[in-house]
DNA sequence: TAGATTGTTAATCGATTAACAATC
DNA sequence: TAGATTGTTAATCGATTAACAATC
């Protein structure tokens, strides 16, 4: 077949979309790879080589049509149809993805969420139905294809993501500061604040060292 | 100098800090390049290439002393002193940060959230002062080095961002989905969940075509 | 000494991007 | 036609990792 989206690519057709989308609120209706790598803070470059990964989209003197653009990395992106979401955790960050107004626009569905707490299994959250562990099974089987969102604690989050995976989960969300074991073919995304900031806090060090080596003040106010 | 420190591996060291963490809450005293390799989901010749560049802390033919690791670790990643955090934006998602317990444990200190709003302006969130816009450029010159968060809706982000930069801001973690313009020399992380779930999306959408291809049956129950 | 493990080299791999022919 | 812009090639760059000498 054709050859596959290499990985950097994937996790960019979203930023391209996200810019896409923007245009099209404003009325335009074609872009170049220039305005829209400016857009998106990438090299015009890449837009294209990117872009071409998905097929010729383009003409040539002329630039890309924005709503066929959106359509075909929509497409790409699988966000067609509806995909479903499971969110394991009912607890403050759960709770607040359930009423995060983000998903439902991008054609996002929460089927259900998960917890352990008597008190929380068989009520709702943010109108999202919560269900016991004996059910990850039922709901996964309900909801091929979902994406499952881990915000449980970091010690127990390994032994839920073994439970989802059996019952057919290939894509995770996690949430949970650790590293996740999973098989071959599962696909994880992690998304880690406290490791951003020590990553950020890195480049603050060195931004006074070197301002310290190099005598430099700070801005005058 | 010696050699930079390569982005790929600033990007890891935290992970490894966590995985020394661990082993040192656990009383391990020592640890090889495989083991810390597999506890943090890594190659283990990236993991010794990655501790070469903060010195030769190992020792062959034993491994590495587990807390004088994380010492140096968490020096080169800046942990030592108490690092400021700026909180722009006093909606939900910045309360939540302002409420969260990770930061303090990190040696990480919430100076102040900033918002627009005169109501919360003046009053206090999650124990944390809220001052006016116009107060940027005192909250930054008294807490030099400070990490900004951005959790303002994406329409202002790159306004609040221009004027945290111009208060001599160097770094920024956004959680507003947009591109950030900054000059050179500012680092900024981006958190943006509804990103990572496209990309998500197009790996579920991928194994479903390859199962429907290969005519993979969901795993029987 | 024998076994283990680091630190580093060098080969490999994948991603980036300048450049330009193709073509609208 | 002249100008603009894509799609793709090929050079470049940086990151990964197998392999192994150094050495505890």
């Amino acid at each position: 077949m054709s050859t596959p989206v290499p990985e950097a690519t994937v996790a960019r057709l979203p930023i391209y979309l996200r810019s896409l989308r923007e245009l099209a609120e404003m009325g335009v209706k074609t872009v170049s790879s220039n305005r829209l790598a400016e857009l998106s803070g990438v090299n015009a470059a890449k837009v294209r080589k990117d872009l071409s990964y998905l097929g010729s989209y383009g003409v040539r003197g002329v630039g890309y049509e924005v709503g066929y653009l959106i359509f075909q990395t929509s497409r790409e992106l699988g966000l067609t149809g509806d995909r479903g979401i499971v969110i394991a955790g009912a607890g403050h960050l759960g709770q607040a993805l359930a009423n995060y107004p983000g998903f439902a626009q991008k054609g996002c569905r929460i089927c259900a969420m998960v917890d352990i707490d008597p008190q929380k299994v068989g009520g709702e959250l943010g109108g999202v139905p919560v269900v016991g562990p004996d059910r990850v099974s039922e709901v996964m089987s309900r909801n091929p294809g979902a994406i499952v969102v881990v915000a449980t604690p970091a010690t127990v989050a390994q032994e839920v993501v073994d439970r989802f995976v059996r019952a057919g989960a290939h894509s995770i969300l996690n949430f949970a500061p650790v590293v996740l074991n999973v098989p071959e073919g599962v696909a994880v995304r992690q998304v880690d604040m406290a490791l951003e900031l020590q990553v950020l806090s890195f480049y603050a060090e060195q931004g006074e060292r070197s301002a310290l080596a190099k005598g430099v003040e700070s801005v005058p106010s």
